[in-house]
DNA sequence: CGCATTTGACCAGCGC
DNA sequence: GCGCTGGTCAAATGCG
């Protein structure tokens, strides 16, 4: 993990033009450690998990992380863990969330087959998924990265059900698989320690949540330690809120480090910007 | 007692 | 068709 070349942008979209949920502790690492090595990024079409791999990754809990973060990244300057976030510094996470929400209802905003989303656990037999005839299951948006962590199981402020573990081939630790608990809510994730290197988690979320993390919730004691959203979308950070058009995760971070601001791209799944190409690895054969 | 986890069985998709 | 693999189910078990 030697010395950093040039600058990347510490995160980009996975696949196709879907919404991705996006797990905040990431940038806490990447922006924590402006320095850090992406090491890898395998990418695919279709469906297939982008790793992110942050080798100088450090402590997922610590709170005050969160705050050095939003700082950097030019939002919520002034909060802290005790006075919590107002709704003025977080409007370019919240409000946009809130938008995306409102259309995942209508499914259509995720690519999804509405059949299928409406499947959950309704419409199903005893074992395994009765569907209609000549239907192949549709994925939902999947993302995944790599995290140091010693802890499995990173919080992230949903509350999840854990409904199967699983061998991994050619590694000795196995795959957990949750669902999140919330009624209605289809997102699921995925946790398993890399083989390559024992230290890293791999979480990959699946699906979007239709619902405040419970963790945000008023006078929860994850929402006095967390102030922050617990889950960003790809339109959370590519896309200017309203209030502050230059505020989004994608225009502050080249602010941040000096760097005039790329242009967006139109569509997540459009050709990336030049300057990803670097951290880019053809899929393993 | 209610909820979460464990764990073996089952299912679907895929390559051969 | 068969075997392998990843993903899910659900009964049993554990735990607060």
């Amino acid at each position: 993990m030697g010395s950093q070349q040039g600058f990347e942008f510490p995160f980009i979209s996975t696949t196709d033009d879907l919404v991705h949920n996006y797990n905040p502790f990431m940038y806490n690492h990447q922006l924590q450690n402006p320095n850090h090595d992406v090491l890898s990024f395998t990418n695919s079409l279709h469906g297939e998990m982008g790793h992110y791999n942050m080798t100088n990754a450090t402590n997922v809990f610590d709170s005050s992380l969160h705050r050095q973060v939003i700082n950097e990244a030019g939002f919520a300057s002034t909060t802290t863990a005790e006075n919590p976030a107002t709704p003025n510094s977080t409007v370019s996470f919240s409000s946009s969330e809130a938008g995306v929400e409102e259309d995942s209802s209508k499914s259509n905003k995720l690519g999804l087959d509405p059949h299928d989303q409406e499947l959950g656990d309704v419409g199903k037999s005893k074992k395994g998924i009765s569907k209609k005839k000549g239907e192949k299951k549709q994925r939902e948006p999947r993302f995944a990265f790599m995290t140091k962590s010693e802890v499995d199981n990173l919080e992230d402020g949903y509350r999840w059900r854990k409904y199967g573990q699983k061998a991994v081939k050619n590694s000795p630790f196995p795959r957990s698989y949750y669902r999140c608990t919330s009624q209605k809510c289809s997102v699921k994730k995925r946790i398993e320690r890399s083989f390559e290197d024992p230290s890293t988690v791999i979480t990959t979320y699946e699906g979007q949540h239709n619902h405040h993390s419970p963790a945000t919730l008023r006078g929860s004691a994850a929402a006095m330690l967390n102030p922050f959203p617990t889950s960003f979308t790809t339109q959370d950070l590519f896309f200017p809120s309203n209030n502050n058009p230059s505020s989004n995760f994608y225009t502050q971070y080249f602010i941040n480090h000096g760097q005039q601001p790329q242009e967006l791209p139109h569509q997540y799944s459009s050709p990336l910007p030049n300057f990803f190409s670097s951290s880019f690895h053809e899929p393993r054969p």
